[in-house]
DNA sequence: ACGGTACATCGATGGTCATCAATATCTATG
DNA sequence: CATAGATATTGATGACCATCGATGTACCGT
């Protein structure tokens, strides 16, 4: 059995995440608060290592929109443990979701929250 | 003397910063290599703090476009040399450049710096 | 020159995090 | 059921970092 065959599908538990929209304008444009800043700031923690931005790059970038775990491992030279614990970071901040399909899990990117992030570092 | 009189400026040491242009292109279009990727999220890191992301959002939301360090220790609720500090990590990160006027700092923000960054989070 | 104010730097400390080996869990196959 | 492979979790460790008090440096008014 293929990693690729057709398998019924069981998402992986998906994470409540705080609504940028709900929190953040701007912040060349409006005042944020002490909370709205920390809550950006999580955000941008899960950016802030090059490890996941590689592994984020390589789900965006894959041709079928998403990439099975397995074929993250090699390509950034971490160990399985390491990869493992920076998608549950990167899921937990919302920017992938996986989907467990038989053995494997397939992450995709999560469009409308690197959308939110790109829009609260915009000028307006 | 007031820290708004007009005073002849001398600017503070700007550090070479590297180019994002040069090193990346949209993360969910083309793919990033392993030092594409630690540059990238060395600028990232620099936003991954509530006090930075509340400096810079003062700083860049001050009416005059620049804002005297003199009045952002209050707001954050941080130590003087904490806020020093930051500063220094947000000028380091090439997001915001520092001017020396008599006694006070005027900082402003970099907004080329932001349009990158901002740029590499877009779809294309 | 002196005292005061603004800002930066230093040194110490407590907390967070990236990493990996070992192990556990789940799933498919024989 | 036993085995093998894929992924997640655990526990330990070393590195990094946010924070602050103390101190240094630069500038200004008296």
């Amino acid at each position: 059995m293929s990693k690729n065959d057709v398998i019924a599908a069981s998402p992986l538990l998906e994470l409540p995440v705080l609504d940028l929209a709900d929190c953040c304008a701007p912040i060349r444009r409006e005042t944020i608060d002490a909370e709205g800043a920390v809550t950006l700031a999580e955000a941008f923690k899960a950016l802030a290592d090059p490890v996941r931005l590689q592994l984020l790059n390589l789900i965006a970038t894959a041709d079928t929109g998403e990439a099975c775990a397995c074929d993250l491992v090699e390509p950034v030279g971490k160990s399985q443990p390491t990869v493992s614990h920076h998608l549950k970071v990167l899921r937990e901040a919302g920017l992938i979701s996986g989907e467990k399909r038989g053995t494997w899990v397939w992450y995709s990117v999560v469009p409308s929250r690197l959308d939110e992030l790109q829009r609260v570092l915009g000028r307006r």
